[in-house]
Parts: C-alpha cells; sequence; structure tokens
DNA sequence: TATTGTTATACTCTATAACTATA
DNA sequence: TATAGTTATAGAGTATAACAATA
C-alpha cells in the first residue's frame, strides 16, 4: 500500500476538550446529518430483516414488481432511482432465487419484463411486515405528521438539487 | 464472474405504463427519499467544489481541524460521525498535501493533535465558501427556517434509530 | 486491560464504458 | 441512430479485525 506515517515531533500542549469542540459551519451542514440519517435508517432496516430476508436496496425492486407484474427493467431503474447496471444485477440475484421471472416482450424484444414468482410474494409480504414495523419506529421518533412534511423536504430539496444540475 | 443470463421466453402481454405504476407502501418509505437527497446533495456540493478543492467528506474533517487546533484522531471521528479508520486516510492524505501537520501530545503520546496549515486553513476557506453557496441553494429549495426543522428532524431520527439498537 | 492510531482487507452501493440485440 | 439490457471494471465510502505503542 502505502508507506508508514513518518514519526511525529512532540508538542506540549493538550488538545482541546471534546464538549468545547468548535464545529463552525457544521452545524448548518444539512449533508453531514443526511448521512448519518441514511446509514442509521439502513442499518435499522437492515437489522429488522434479518438474515431471511433481501438487503433493504432490494425491497424497493422486489415491491415494485409485485405490484406491477411486466415492469420492464427500465421502468424498475427509473422508479427506484437506481442506475440500469444495478438493476439487472439486482434482478439476476432475485431470479436465481427464484423470486422473479423475467420474459421477453413479443412486441419490442429488447425489453425484459419482470413477475414476482410465488415465492417473491412471499417475500416481500415478510418484508413489507418488517418495513412497516421499521417505519413505525420512525413515527415514534418523529411522529406521522411530521413524517410526511419530512418527505416533502426531501423530495423538495431533491427536485431542487436536480434543476440546479442543468 | 457469473454465468450469462439463460434466453427468456417470449410473453404476449405488454409492461405497464411507467405513469401508473403502483409504488405500494414505497410513498412511506423515508429511507428511498434519503438515500436520493443525501445522493443528490453531496454531488452538488462535489460539483460546487470542482476539481481543485477536496471531497465533500473531507470537508467535515479539515473543518474541524481548523476550528479546534490539536483535536485529536479521535476526536475528529466522532465529531464527524466517521469511523478510526477513515479517519486515519483522510488524513494522512491531508498531511501529504500539506494541509495539516501532526504531534504527538507530550502527555499522552498515544493520541495525534492536528493542526492546520496556512495552506490548509485557505483550503477550508475557499471549501466554505462553496459551501455557503451549497446551502444557499438548498434554502431557496425548502427555505431557511424549514431548514432548521428538518436538521432537528434528521437529529431526532437519528438519535431514535440509535437508541433502537440497544 | 484499555485506548490511540495504523494497516490490510473486504463489503456495499453506485457509476462508466464498451458491448449485443433489437428497433 | 437510438434504446434495452448485459458485462466488466472501477470508484467512493464505510467497516472489521489484527496489530503496535502507550497508558
Amino acid at each position: 500500500m502505502s508507506e508508514p506515517l513518518p514519526p511525529l515531533s512532540i508538542e506540549a500542549d493538550s488538545p482541546p476538550s471534546f464538549d468545547t469542540l468548535d464545529h463552525g459551519i457544521l452545524h448548518e451542514f444539512v449533508g453531514m446529518y443526511l448521512r448519518v440519517a441514511y446509514e442509521e435508517a439502513y442499518a435499522d432496516f437492515a437489522r429488522r430483516l434479518g438474515d431471511e430476508a433481501l438487503r433493504p436496496g432490494y425491497f424497493t425492486i422486489l415491491t415494485l414488481v409485485v405490484h406491477n407484474p411486466r415492469i420492464t427493467q427500465t421502468q424498475i431503474g427509473m422508479a427506484s432511482e437506481r442506475d440500469k447496471t444495478n438493476v439487472t444485477n439486482a434482478l439476476r440475484w432475485m431470479e436465481d432465487q427464484g423470486l422473479i421471472r423475467r420474459y421477453l416482450a413479443a412486441n419490442d424484444r429488447r425489453t425484459h419484463m419482470c413477475v414476482a414468482t410465488e415465492a417473491g410474494r412471499q417475500m416481500q409480504a415478510r418484508m413489507q411486515a418488517k418495513a412497516v414495523v421499521h417505519l413505525a419506529a420512525l413515527n415514534d421518533a418523529i411522529g406521522a405528521e411530521r413524517r410526511a412534511d419530512f418527505i416533502r423536504t426531501l423530495k423538495d430539496m431533491i427536485a431542487a438539487l436536480r434543476a440546479g444540475k442543468r
């Protein structure tokens, strides 16, 4: 890898106490809280799902397939906000697990239509039950009404940042 | 890697139209919006920083060092919500770039105290100027008052999810 | 024994680019 | 030319585990 760090010189002063650290502009910095909240929400859902279910990220995709028979991979990518390459990998894995099947559309043989199997529907139902508990835990923390505002703010933020790209 | 996917059988039906996709519980699913908002916020800040500055994740660490001379690596890890191994790597890189220096504390020679160089202070100031514009763009979208509520909600969520771990 | 920091390693999520096949 | 999907590859960010030095 890289070279070991060089030895440090010794200085007499002491570090600042943790309680009095100056965070500067970081108190206003949304990005940091957003990152940590995302990580904690992901980890909480993953904990509740346990080892018998899919990973959190796959719940979105499987739910879309269960609710929308013959949904295409492009549609899944757009609706789940994921790149098509990630969708391909997720669907391949789910097909290997027997959770979904895919069919070519007769009228346009480029598109792959995805359909959940019975095992896939059962898996989605099990995961959704855990998702409901996960959301209830969030509601206990922030309140159901506040959650609606919260989601609206997230959506507004996403839309504005995307508009700013162009 | 893995084997190529097998050929698909052809089915006559058509995919659902994208506009009428059924998202099921996903409309309530905070995690997905959280992920996308985080990604967009990160990307927006990265765009504004350009190629001459550090990556967004390093801004937090450099800001802590600039504002708190002799801050230790453990303190940086806790304050920036990052694992110590990531802090080590970030600081090594910043030291290579001449943005910070590190010293051993005389009274406890395990601890490494971090101090920003003049170049580091200038870099932090340049990045903070871009961070302010980034935050202003967010305020245009969600409003400064709503941002305060938003951060409070994020903090509450983080605290609740962490409490639920134990 | 516990803590600070380092190193090696690996995992997750995501994206880019080049490709095949279909349109 | 453009679109749907696949593959190989790579990157950013994060974490785990074993370790050395120090307390």
